[in-house]
DNA sequence: CTGAAAGCGCTTACAG
DNA sequence: CTGAAAGCGCTTACAG
């Protein structure tokens, strides 16, 4: 309610006169100082608000930085100058004199997809909590595309970097270790990952559903993958399935792991290349990489005169909203990707407050769902 | 090749002395000046590179900002000694002293969506490839955070916006107006708009769709939408459909227009009460907000006895990915959601190259695409 | 608790 | 085509 630039009645705090007039004598004499112009940017500055409200600008600058380390009274009436004022700060400015950005970057490797839309909007949620900025890059399941983001991010004065995965350009890392800067990575989970790691195991994940399929009494088994290039992820999944596969004493035949991009088109595709054979040598299981790979080979198993899980078991991963509304539903594994963003957010929080010291990894465990599409096989 | 700071062999182009030197006299004398310490950032600075080149500061920063101004030879150099340095440019400084941040800011409802992650994919890319970062800010269908995100934007002086749909408080249109900061309504698109929008018009979409279904000879209709607050689009579709019932002489009954979430299950409770009367009064076409919503009721048609469009037609709109994988195929419109992201970067990019001048508005037109969910009404 | 002023790392008007 | 230096809008070490 205080006008802007209006002194306190009062008048305490042992204040000088109003500066406004001092401030106006700044061309230095008898130096021949050559006076510049430079546009300034028209908008309010701190300064401005400092004049107004009778301080200084250190003092305008702690009243919002440091707000205890101002008196009550000074502290009020200039957050209702700078208020009157709409003095936004600026950030180039602050981020100059004070070598803090307050921006943290994520890398993920695309926005179209609810596992990490998930992630983000948690990490956005914490990070703005905590005055924090997150810039989004998308890396289109390409590491040269990421390593640009990354640097584009670096030069934007990031103070710390989520990216999805741990296969990335060794330049990438270096450059991190090189400035000190704190990251994480997401999503993926390693024991003895030489990084924080907020995410969960493929490999014992992908162990897991193959054992479900398993102990259903599946021997023939079909794949249907992600490509695996750049993908630490996927060449995880992978190796899970092999491996415990391999301590069944089976595997996956020759020509009966397909791999191709993540969509419903490659998932129906796949699933009629692996049903195009007699059905006494048909895998009776399918493992999808993927969910939407699941979704697209039930949608096309109609049209191939199939139904799981009378004629083969599927299963997908993410349970995506829609793969339990279809039916039949899918069997599938559900991983906490808030949790994960949210996480992965408060790491990165206690680097910045830590020196850029490495913050603990923490692995989830993503939760297999049994639903319809997986039972036991025919017998033919 | 050249080694950091060396000088080339011909010494031309008239170069002094190494300043190397010349640089350590910089504590002015006889002034009793107080030498303050601050922690520089520690990182490799333009100073640095200009020392290294034999060059001034002014002449790296034309090597890179205005390459024209700068000799081939003394261009060469600066370069090869950046790149040797690892010189990464701080934003920071350089938006300061040019007052261009050369940010551009996009607010969207949600990243958990097809619609929207194709058009930030699309902006994204047009703007890198013109230097351009972009900032995502996601307001979740709520009117105050998505002010709040632009508010944070401005903070970080986005140089111009990109909003979904015109409904946004009267404070945020004000703002931009203040600061002359060019933007661009995205998804939207009405005629008599004040605003330069870059999407299609709800109203006439909706029209189309429900004439589709009027020229089927579809006569009692039921509606399943998202919320309309703060959302200018739904109003806008159930405004599209209300009319071209209207012109031909019918209506929506009380209790027939659902409101809810956007959701898979929303579109699966929605079909389920509209279907719960007498066949004779029930609706023969349920016109759905979006494809999650048909996608939904689809879903739970099995359960309620129903297949469309033998019991009854339903349409969705954006044509999802799974919409036209799925049987029965939905019947749906399309927009190209890519374009209107690059189109509205384009826009933008347009503005803040003509002072902020506002950029031409641009309509796309969706596509009615006609698939099995939509057929004659059965006769009863 | 408060202020005067240097400094953060760039760009650019001015002068040559 | 090039350089010397002021200035962009803040923060903060220093001094009181």
């Amino acid at each position: 309610m205080r006008a802007p630039g209006g002194r306190t009645p009062q008048g305490g705090g042992g204040s000088q006169e109003p500066p406004a007039d001092t401030a106006a004598g700044d061309a230095k004499r008898g130096d021949a100082v050559v006076r510049r112009t430079r546009g300034s940017s028209g908008k309010v500055k701190l300064d401005e608000v400092a004049r107004a409200a009778g301080v200084s600008t250190a003092t305008v600058s702690r009243a919002f930085n440091e707000p205890d380390k101002v008196s009550d009274e000074i502290r009020e009436r200039v957050f209702a100058v700078a208020n009157a004022l709409h003095w936004i700060p600026n950030a180039a400015g602050r981020a100059l004199a004070s070598s803090r950005t307050h921006i943290a970057g994520a890398i993920i490797p695309t926005l179209d997809n609810e596992v990490f839309a998930r992630q983000i909007n948690a990490m956005q949620a914490v990070m703005a909590g905590h005055g924090y900025t997150l810039f989004i890059g998308c890396s289109n399941y390409d590491q040269a595309e990421g390593l640009k983001q990354a640097q584009a991010m670096l030069a934007r004065g990031v103070e710390a970097l989520a990216f999805a995965g741990e296969r990335h350009p060794a330049e990438l890392f270096q450059a991190l270790k090189a400035r000190g800067l704190p990251y994480v990575v997401t999503y993926s989970y390693r024991a003895d990952s030489p990084h924080c790691c907020v995410g969960f195991d493929n490999k014992v994940a992908f162990r897991r559903i193959t054992r479900h399929l398993l102990e259903l009494g599946h021997r023939r088994f079909g794949i249907i993958s992600q490509p695996v290039a750049d993908n630490d992820r996927v060449e995880a999944r992978l190796a899970g399935i092999n491996e415990e596969l391999a301590d069944a004493g089976l595997a996956v035949p020759e020509g009966r792991c397909l791999i191709g991009p993540g969509t419903l088109d490659a998932g129906a595709q796949g699933l009629a290349r692996l049903m195009d054979s007699p059905k006494a040598d048909r895998p009776t299981a399918v493992i999808c990489g993927n969910d939407n790979l699941a979704l697209g080979a039930l949608a096309c198993a109609p049209f191939l005169g199939l139904r799981a899980p009378d004629d083969f078991s599927i299963t997908g991963f993410d349970d995506l909203a829609i793969s339990s509304r279809l039916s039949p539903r899918l069997t599938t594994m559900r991983v906490d990707n808030h949790a994960i963003g949210a996480i992965a957010a408060e790491k990165l929080l206690w680097s910045m407050g830590h020196k850029g010291k490495a913050a603990e990894p923490r692995e989830l465990v993503p939760d297999l769902i049994v639903r319809d599409t997986s039972g036991p096989p025919s017998g033919d």
